[in-house]
DNA sequence: GGCTTTGGTTCACTATATTGAATTTTTTGC
DNA sequence: GCAAAAAATTCAATATAGTGAACCAAAGCC
């Protein structure tokens, strides 16, 4: 469900100010909003200038971006662990079999966030077109040696070591070892 | 770094509008907000409402939280390559030393996701505190058993499986087994 | 009781966000 | 090249966000 209207900042910033112990007036003086206009806005009968709520955010010590933030004060959904057991996490394989990923992440979610157990046998390959502007992959060994490939360059990663990249673009993940070699990837959208 | 003026929506809007081919008029006509209001925004020579940000928003499909979010879109860094060694990865150890946390995300990230490769010896446990509100955890476990408590439940969770659940109670990870046990653990910020 | 102080709301005025029409600039066709 | 069309920018007028002072209400305090 999506609001027809602007968030009530009105009500967030109330309850911060008085969180705060500052009195209108406080507020007031310290971010150069008038006692007048913070009262309105409190009570929302006025349509705050960006500017303002700028100047208020600062003083406040608050993010502009988490005020206008919908995701009400903690969903109170009850505590709950849900379980997705080995056989029913999601998996795939190349075409050749040498390469195979489970899917760890949750699958409802749109998600800004995906990871990976990657196992890629001796000779493996995994070859992936750029995602999204802006995303970057962090690859870490778990067991064997792989090299990562992207424009240019090459690094070699062993066991327990980190790469760091960016993703936008092509690359490659190859097993160049005798031995199978397992990895964690984790894709971060911006 | 802090921003000391509001975020330059303009910007954000012209991109947003030209990316969808949306003409100037296009958007002023499904928005309701005027077409010379929409170019002054743009350009940044005004200061715009919280209403007409938000009729904006509306017809572009975006949120308005997000508008206002710094992130910056892309950075547009040549590919290259990070890595972290295994030896230079930071490793966390609680007190009794029956559990050991390495920090496989990034360090200079102010990130929204953090990640670990989490060690429990038998008997060893992790106790949380909650994190923000809104945070999620997910917890693959790797080798060993391990159980996750959090509120009044617990559940198991065997090699392959991933337990996830909301962060931002106590909650509380322990290795009941006789034997060592390795998970991997996201932590996911709203 | 009345006097003072403190936090909040209303009022009259000013500054400016917003509008619709006129104008300029850019694009597209021939 | 020049006209016609489309897109973006300016302009004068209006609505309203923002201000400071006056006003009201409640809480000390003598």
């Amino acid at each position: 469900m999506t609001r027809n209207s602007p968030p009530d900042v009105g009500q967030k910033i109330k309850a911060l100010r008085t969180q705060e112990k500052l009195t209108l007036d406080g507020l007031a003086k310290m971010s150069g909003v008038s006692k007048s206009m913070l009262s309105q806005i409190e009570r929302g009968l006025t349509n705050p200038t960006l500017g303002t709520l700028w100047s208020l955010t600062q003083s406040l010590g608050i993010d502009i971006a988490s005020l206008l933030d919908d995701s009400e004060s903690a969903g109170d959904t009850a505590p709950e662990i849900t379980v997705t057991k080995a056989y029913e996490t999601p998996e795939i394989q190349s075409a050749d079999g040498l390469c195979a990923l489970r899917i760890l992440g949750p699958i409802d979610l749109v998600s800004k966030t995906e990871w990976y157990d990657m196992r890629l046998e001796a000779g493996g390959c995994l070859d992936s077109e750029g995602h999204a502007s802006g995303t970057t992959e962090h690859l870490t060994v778990l067991e064997g040696v792989l090299n990562v490939r992207i424009g240019g360059k090459v690094q070699t990663i062993e066991a327990g070591d980190t790469a760091r990249y960016q993703a936008d673009v092509p690359h490659k993940i190859e097993n160049k070892g005798q031995n199978q070699a397992r990895a964690l990837m984790l894709v971060l959208a911006p």
